[in-house]
DNA sequence: TTGAAAGCGATACCAC
DNA sequence: GTGGTATCGCTTTCAA
């Protein structure tokens, strides 16, 4: 095997005694080559085992073949992951790989200056947002400037813009209702931290939405805590919680990896689950299976959502997408053995 | 603001009055340019919106700033992710970002002729490998090419190679010592999978050297199971063990996330942690401490071990690596409910 | 069916 | 201190 690098396109003509062009038009499918020629020139390359520059390719076509997805570390190092991540990122990646996309996982908060950049310096084609806010500059920046995006969430104003999304208000509405419908009353929310819906973080605004909404129509007590991120955050809610109402008999939460800590808390008030207070959670059901009890939760499709979303990027890259895709995912409850029946 | 796209160098030297080269010089802060001269093209610039096309800038420096991790998923859609993989993903692709490189995620399996393309079509100046095997074709492939890699893992014979691991092998001798010098003798080991042994799966390998080890030197009865991936797999495995071995007093798993259904399993039959059965895993931190009891483990850094992999590659590159440089990380328990003392 | 040459956007050498 | 120009590897007219 011939190991040597840095082979060009001349070294393979050379080697086969046709000129670039024509090993040009061979390497892009070109027809209008003889086929003796074509056979001739493909059994060099293998031989040489040559691959065409792709950064020369990109140069010379004016496109990257690169997409982003912005996933950004508020504090690296000590990272809020939670199960949804992973499958959003690897998700993504394989959509864009299978596309022939190469895909980069970009995680320094960005600045308008770096986010333009991106294009302008044209290290991508298009981008996935993730973590979208209500009012969102970054996509008001993009939409401005023309340049491809697709969201993982939505904005106030879509208008033009293409998204996939779980629908988080219906998702809390179908939660409570499975309840009430139950006859609970006293059930509690812990739900995203208030700064974030404070900020417009579209998924804490809009399960608060639907809990105002449960609330109102219902006329069920209001319950609740918006409790920060981290293990010791929504454990101690719970105990709170639990502190405050005797009669507590159920516990919703729009914490992913929260469930588990409610979990904890309850256990160690030696309440069981689901006799003496049931749990919903939104989260992966993949988590959800693996807890104990395992968990009722509200379906979070994140493989499909990242595949989707990159499905749709590519298709707005390639001119196929006429109008803006939105696409918002019903609530799906899945029941499981925190909750009853 | 203006939002004009496709801005190159030349429109920037035309805008202000001076030659390509002398933007060139400023946009690579050369020294021998006159302030003045300087501070009115970088205002121009700033103007303008514009930003070096980054593909062409690495055509002409021969080098990509791009760094890829080969993830291989084996079945897309329905992957077994552990808590263990987002850490090693988020946290490569933040070091590297840090060091003002892309960070390429690739899910795709990769074939011999694929792999060495991301070199030779210049996608990428090095790469970090996850899921190394004993034996690993990758890898001989890679080090006869001369390509610069590092793995997260390591084979037989690292003559050359950098590395950062797990010492595997240590971590789960100090599992078992642990439990057996508290008196323990009746301890499962519920394992990776056979075929993942069989394959020569470093881990796999190393975990089962630590076993076979402490059956030696402690002669403790063999129970374990070799199980495969999936909640329902590690249930059963645990489940059948408790059946077989009446007198079961510990398990020690190197599943990661297996010891949640680990807990379901021993939950389900009435066995309470760590009174009637202790459980130690080699897991993530942030996963161990979830879980209802939290959970004794080994440590396992995923997030330092990514950041190092991509610091090491980045030496790498920049020839500051004289020689080889293997990290293997010594086993550390962490002592949570799960076990006693 | 094939080849020569211009050009994608940037850098660096060599003059001046 | 500054400008002209060859060059990186490839694709694509345009001619032959």
């Amino acid at each position: 095997m011939v190991t040597s690098n840095e082979l060009t396109i001349t070294d393979v003509a050379k080697a086969s005694g046709v000129s670039v062009s024509t090993v040009s038009r061979i390497l892009n499918g070109k027809q209008d080559v003889a086929k003796a020629t074509r056979e001739h020139v493909l059994q060099v390359i293998d031989e040489l085992g040559y691959a065409p520059h792709a950064q020369a390719q990109s140069l010379r076509a004016g496109k990257t073949r690169n997409l982003g997805l912005l996933f950004p570390l508020k504090d690296p190092g000590n990272v809020p992951y939670n199960s949804l991540d992973i499958e959003f990122i690897v998700s993504a990646a394989a959509a864009a790989e299978k596309q022939n996309f190469f895909f980069s996982l970009l995680t320094a908060s960005v600045t308008e200056q770096s986010l333009l950049n991106l294009y302008r310096s044209a290290q991508i084609d298009g981008l996935v947002l993730m973590q979208v806010y209500s009012e969102d500059w970054r996509v008001d920046l993009l939409r401005k400037n023309g340049y491809p995006f697709v969201m993982i969430g939505h904005t106030e104003n879509n208008e033009g813009l293409s998204f996939i999304d779980l629908d988080f208000k219906g998702a809390v509405i179908a939660a409570f209702e499975h309840l009430i419908r139950q006859g609970y009353r006293q059930i509690a929310f812990i739900s995203l931290p208030n700064k974030m819906r404070q900020e417009g973080y579209g998924p804490a605004l809009r399960t608060w939405e639907g809990y105002q909404r449960i609330i109102e129509q219902y006329h069920i007590p209001a319950i609740y805590r918006e409790v920060n991120f981290g293990r010791q955050e929504a454990f101690d809610a719970t105990l709170a919680l639990l502190d405050e109402v005797h009669d507590l008999s159920a516990i919703i939460t729009t914490h992913a990896d929260g469930a588990l800590s409610i979990i904890q808390a309850l256990n160690e008030r030696g309440m069981r689950i689901p006799d003496d207070c049931s749990v919903i959670a939104l989260t992966a059901n993949r988590m959800a299976e693996l807890t104990t009890p395992t968990l009722t939760n509200l379906d979070f499709p994140a493989h499909d959502m990242g595949d989707r979303a990159v499905d749709m990027l590519l298709r707005m890259l390639r001119n196929e997408l006429t109008e803006p895709e939105q696409v918002l995912i019903p609530p799906k409850l899945i029941l499981r053995n925190s909750t009853n029946l």
